[in-house]
RNA sequence: GCUCCGUUCGUCUAUCGGUUAGGACGCCAGGUUUUCAACCUGGAAAGAGGGGUUCGAUUCCCCUACGGAGUACCA
């Protein structure tokens, strides 16, 4: 097992949106596969057909595009396998390790109901374990495994260290309904063993399920994965997520402006440490990422850090990717897209507009002296800068500016010898200037505007300003 | 109820028996500044509680508390 290649799987049950907790499962397989030059596959938990829906493949579809974890061949439907299922279910039939059970469910829920009151154990054990089949019945039965009853099993996991399950508490758990379909349990063993799945990194929530598991790759026979039961994510105030705390699918992550770098920098972070790393780039989590660098207490989602750490890949993204990515944003919020003179404009602003903002909706903030367009709109703090006094200022500077040329030294020459020369701090240009330039009162550097703007935009905006 | 898992600054975490318990985000104070952001300097801030083992425990073991998961003909 060791010297095989690794596969890892991300396995969802397409039942409603890709949420932060799965992303960050998604993430921590790709990243091991991709790390390992292994593969990364993807199979869609939709046997159960009640709750399964198109919309949520899809956005789960979705929401990996969007994080970029790009998956090896096509998604596995689960429920397209149930033959393969049920005829793992027949063979341990035939081979006497499990048995059909005619017992109905109205009995074994009275049975439970019974040893509950009584405080004993509800596990059932069903009488037609061992039952000779000429007694049985021409009825509807299920098909069990035959738990070992006695002994323990062992899940040697890479992040919780080794579980061990008593044997006796483990009951003869159900492989194939009474309709003839498989069960859950059943489905992913089989899978991951057809898929040849390496390592298993899943969450937690599935510790227990291990237990159940590993008996039917023993009888069956099969190699159990690597097992690597990674913590659930809690919301910020440290409650399990829900609807109401934080659990949003990651489009709406996506909605919010996160760069997608700095998101997977931010979950990988997130229940998984090297050393004392918290920047890095994809190429890095690559090859530092491994099983035993995964922390085993929950991890509480914090917004404010996951912030900071987008701002970083922000600040640090090629230009062009950025503008690439920036427009995916524009689209999938449903903002109109960027005309030619935008592109270009925003094209040429990005170097000095990237390093200060952490989302995108920042971006836009920041850049929106060059979405806006004449007349400008102008906030009230923005017509606040524009007083009296301050139009006549931008009035006799413009003649000034007029005769400049339009290049970083030469404007930073005039508006300093104009500040000067009138006894006045840069400031008290600069605000003006900036509400006259932007419509805001916050907007980057005056000087950064003026020459992306160029001569001819900048000068009729000043102009507007005086009116 | 039973079984399993977890518990280091507010948060994410480092430490793999010996450290003034480190870093990051956030926060507070000061500095810089052309607004916001950024940046620079400094600061407050942690081993859940109790027992062991050991020369020595955050680290190993047990108990308690708290949190989580499982216990389905759901996945």
């Amino acid at each position: 097992m060791s010297d095989a290649p690794v596969v890892t799987r991300f396995a969802p049950s397409p039942t409603g949106y890709l949420h932060i907790g799965g992303a960050r499962t998604a993430l921590f397989n790709w990243l091991y596969a991709r790390g390992k030059g292994g593969k990364f596959l993807l199979r869609i938990e939709d046997t159960d057909r009640e709750r399964s829906t198109p919309e949520a493949t899809d956005a789960i579809l979705k929401g990996l595009e969007w994080l970029g974890l790009d998956y090896d061949g096509e998604p596995i439907s689960q429920f397209s396998r149930v033959d393969r299922h049920a005829e793992v279910a027949h063979q341990l039939l035939a081979e006497g390790k499990a048995y059909k059970c005619y017992a109905t469910q109205e009995e074994i829920a009275a049975f439970r109901e019974a040893a509950r009151a009584e405080g004993k154990s509800t596990l059932y054990r069903s009488p037609w374990r061992s039952a000779d089949p000429a007694t049985h019945p021409d009825a509807p039965y299920v098909v069990r495994i035959k738990a070992p009853r006695d002994g323990e099993t062992v899940v040697q996991d890479a992040v919780q260290g080794k579980v061990v399950t008593r044997n006796e508490l483990l009951d003869d758990m159900i492989l194939l309904r009474s309709d003839g379909t498989p069960v859950y349990m059943l489905a992913v063993v089989v899978d991951d063993h057809d898929m040849g799945v390496t390592h298993a990194i899943r969450g937690d929530d599935h510790l227990n399920n291990a237990a159940r598991q590993m008996m039917i790759y023993d009888a069956m026979g099969w190699e159990a994965p690597v097992w690597a039961h990674i913590p659930l994510i809690h919301g910020p105030d440290g409650k399990k997520l829900s609807k109401r705390h934080g659990a949003l699918g990651v489009e709406e992550y996506q909605a919010m402006g996160y760069p997608a770098a700095g998101m997977r920098n931010y979950l990988a972070r997130l229940g998984w440490s090297h050393g004392d790393d918290e920047f890095f780039t994809d190429a890095q989590a690559r090859e530092w990422f491994d099983l035993d660098g995964i922390g085993k207490a929950p991890a509480r989602l914090d917004f404010k850090k996951l912030e900071n750490i987008c701002g970083q890949h922000m600040a640090a993204a090629d230009h062009a990717a950025l503008l690439t990515e920036f427009e995916t944003f524009l689209s999938a919020t449903g903002a109109s897209p960027l005309t030619a003179t935008q592109r270009t404009s925003l094209s040429a602003a990005l170097p000095f507009l990237q390093g200060s903002a952490k989302t995108f909706p920042q971006l836009v903030e920041k850049a929106n002296f060059i979405l806006a367009s004449r007349p400008l709109e102008r906030d009230a703090k923005a017509e606040k800068a524009l007083d009296t006094v301050s139009r006549s200022i931008l009035k006799q500077l413009t003649p000034q500016l007029q005769n400049a040329s339009w290049d970083r030294e030469a404007l930073e020459a005039t508006l300093n010898g104009f500040a000067e020369a009138n006894e006045l701090k840069f400031g008290k240009l600069a605000a003006p200037l900036r509400a006259a330039l932007a419509g805001r009162a916050v907007s980057p550097s005056v000087f950064d505007m003026m020459l992306v703007l160029g001569r001819e935009e900048s000068l009729a905006r000043i102009e507007d300003a005086q009116e």
